[in-house]
DNA sequence: ATAATAAAAGCATTCATTTACTTTTATTAT
DNA sequence: ATAATAAAAGTAAATGAATGCTTTTATTAT
């Protein structure tokens, strides 16, 4: 359903959003490693995020990526949105391209409920919901 | 969540359970045609799913690919592992490896709940449910 | 037996995603 | 002003999935 890019992009952001009790940016070399990823996709990722206003950057020393309260209050489904567009939930279950209701394939009812159920989920989890578990050891990013 | 090829097998399947009535085994070019895929992807695709006897074949003149009423009886989940193995239902929502109650991503138990149902339908749902509305003209595996 | 048919198998190519590298631009501290 | 820092941007390579092609094997009807 996601991209492994999105799933960089969740890690990534659910870290940085727990970083701001400490009022530090943080860099791309940084993020990667805690999240165990490429650097260089890190970094794309990164940029795109910024360009779609999830996250802000800045440049220069002490410049690096930081999140604003508003933007940990953002839903996780504008990460998703963000990297893996915005048709992400609207996709049908074996790949037809115009399933709908008037037009179903055989799975459309019950693929549908699954979905919608993943699509509330990532409406209403926001993100600073997800990096509570993790300020309090109780989830983790890597592993 | 499923691979292109998982897809087109469950297409390829509902298509030849629907076809039981007619008592006459399908090629993989008719197969092909119908569904709007790829004949070589079909090809290698079929194949797998004999092997893991999801459905049958015979070779020479009069062959081709065919069910049992039992085969029919199968849950879709049936389709999905011998395709893309049996760990699908078992990843981690942000692509962490051990990810689990004990050491749960942020997202786990959400996640799990979307996956969980997602399971719980590709093995309630048989595959002679899901022709059923094909052959009513109600549903397609096209378009 | 032979020819025709159709799946099975192996190898090669294409395509998309991910990862890697390099250069450029902006910012800050000195 | 200058040097250092760090993101932005653009291009290239690597990987993996999907597709395409060719040969082999099995079966059936004649």
């Amino acid at each position: 359903m996601l991209s492994l890019t999105c799933k960089t992009a969740i890690k990534a952001v659910i870290y940085l959003a727990s970083k701001y009790e400490s009022g530090q940016k943080s860099g791309i070399i940084e993020i990667a490693e805690y999240i165990d990823a490429s650097e260089h996709t890190v970094g794309k990722m990164l940029q795109t995020l910024v360009k779609e206003e999830v996250i802000f950057s800045s440049k220069g020393p002490n410049g690096g990526f930081y999140m604003t309260v508003k933007q940990k209050g953002q839903p996780i489904i504008n990460i998703i949105e963000a990297i893996d567009g915005r048709d992400v939930f609207k996709q049908c279950g074996l790949g037809l391209s115009k399933c709908s209701s008037t037009h179903p394939c055989p799975m459309h009812i019950d693929y549908k409920l699954v979905r919608d159920l993943f699509e509330r989920l990532c409406r209403e989890k926001k993100i600073c919901d997800l990096c509570e578990p993790l300020n309090n050891g109780i989830a983790y990013l890597v592993g």
